[in-house]
DNA sequence: TTTAATTAATTTGCTTGACAAATATTATAT
DNA sequence: ATATAATATTTGTCAAGCAAATTAATTAAA
């Protein structure tokens, strides 16, 4: 008699539940908002206790792929994720890996150059009023001499998210979202140390500008700018902890 | 009397904690390889029962930022999450943007040309012998005509793969990674439906050979050569299913 | 004395059973 | 007919305990 053997299975079983109806979210037999069994059922069907099932949705609802409701007309649901529920994911996710050190600042500035030099060129043609709106506010909120470090940094993530939001590439905005918070902890670093806003609003209002006459070469020549100030300002920042460091 | 309010709380219990330890954990309080009290301990600290904080628990190894092990010398421990483990958690989450129709298949494709792009000009510099021998195992894969249709994608994938690994930037990488990953399934259909392999694997052939020479303009006319092809590809299938539904 | 096997201790994994809280439905009273 | 109250359903939480894994300590044997 031939026998078939299970394959060895060492994972806890809330994973290997999670697993299963992770599956069925991800090759579409459940759809967005469609309705799970009850906790109780699952437990049933899957042959595990309540609280294992338990255990198991939440590492699903942790990556926002079910939410559940109390009461009778209550249970559990398929998620529609919101590209800002994965972007947030993913955001404290590149935000670890960064201060693990994954990433070296050289590799940032170079990807976030690269990838807002396509941004902008698509942004020049496809620009709309309202994201030209939200540089403007920026700007101004930028030269206002009482706003804190804290606030201008602030500020320069949401002008800079502007730009990506201008390519009306949503695949694009996800990635360039990503590489611009990962950016920021170090931004912030330059602003607090260096203090240079003055030439930071002269870029941004540089950039405006070519982005409203449509011109996709300077705004280009714009964002290279700023750029390369950015990796000069670093260059510095490590000049002198370099100095500090063997002094 | 002066009474300070604290906010209403409305969240569960599980997910205050969760995002407490989360807290401390992107934070910097908890560092890579920190051990976490036990179940018991974070219990009694946070006045909660054991199954909500392991509830909590989960949601935090959801994302891979903990793990547990059992035994005296185990318990749960912060991660130092891989990038392998971010990019996988962040695939599944854009698959499934994919599938629901988040993003259009001209936006995945417009995405793609421009950051294979530049990943292409600075691999045309920064290659190294390794990603060259993936690239050309991967097109000795792609030219056996008994390779199936879903390996013959999956090749397809390592190949774009490596073209982001030459480019030597993590943070480039990653973003490419994301959209070629999200891209599959689409690319998927292009090959099982019109299946012309000859013509991606000429078109791979000429990457690889300016790839080798260091020609950065030849490089990219390759790449914008098979984009083109694949959007030209994606039109006409898009034509059918058109034309199929008019009739 | 050294080494191997056994035992004990610790920590996560899981179960059972129960109650609390939220919320829609249904019945009741005005 | 409408407002209110009772009820049923489902997730949220708790309590206590056993199982499984794994290491450390202990004991027995060579």
């Amino acid at each position: 008699m031939t026998v078939r053997y299970e394959p060895l299975v060492t994972e806890s079983l809330a994973k290997q539940v999670a697993e299963k109806i992770r599956g069925s979210i991800t090759d579409g037999r459940l759809k967005a908002d469609d309705q799970l069994p009850t906790e109780e059922e699952l437990a049933q069907q899957f042959q595990v206790s309540r609280p294992t099932i338990r255990e198991a949705l939440k590492r699903l609802a942790a990556q926002s792929l079910i939410r559940s409701r109390r009461g009778p007309s209550g249970g559990t649901f398929v998620n529609r994720p919101s590209q800002e529920e994965v972007r947030s994911n993913l955001t404290t996710a590149t935000a670890l890996l960064v201060s693990l050190g994954e990433f070296s600042i050289p590799e940032i500035l170079e990807a976030r150059q690269d990838l807002e030099l396509v941004c902008i060129r698509h942004a020049a043609q496809r620009r709309e009023e309202p994201e030209l709106a939200v540089m403007r506010e920026e700007i101004e909120i930028q030269e206002r001499s009482t706003v804190s470090d804290t606030d201008f940094c602030a500020s320069d993530v949401r002008f800079h998210r502007a730009i990506a939001d201008a390519s009306h590439n949503p695949v694009l905005q996800f990635a360039m979202f990503t590489v611009i918070e990962a950016l920021q902890p170090i931004e912030n670093m330059v602003v607090f140390h260096v203090r240079q806003r003055d030439m930071i609003v002269k870029q941004h209002k540089k950039i405006l500008a070519a982005l409203s006459e449509r011109k996709a070469g300077a705004a280009a020549q714009a964002v290279t700018e700023q750029m390369e100030y950015l990796r000069a300002r670093f260059d510095e920042a490590h000049e002198l902890r370099r100095a500090r460091i063997s002094a």
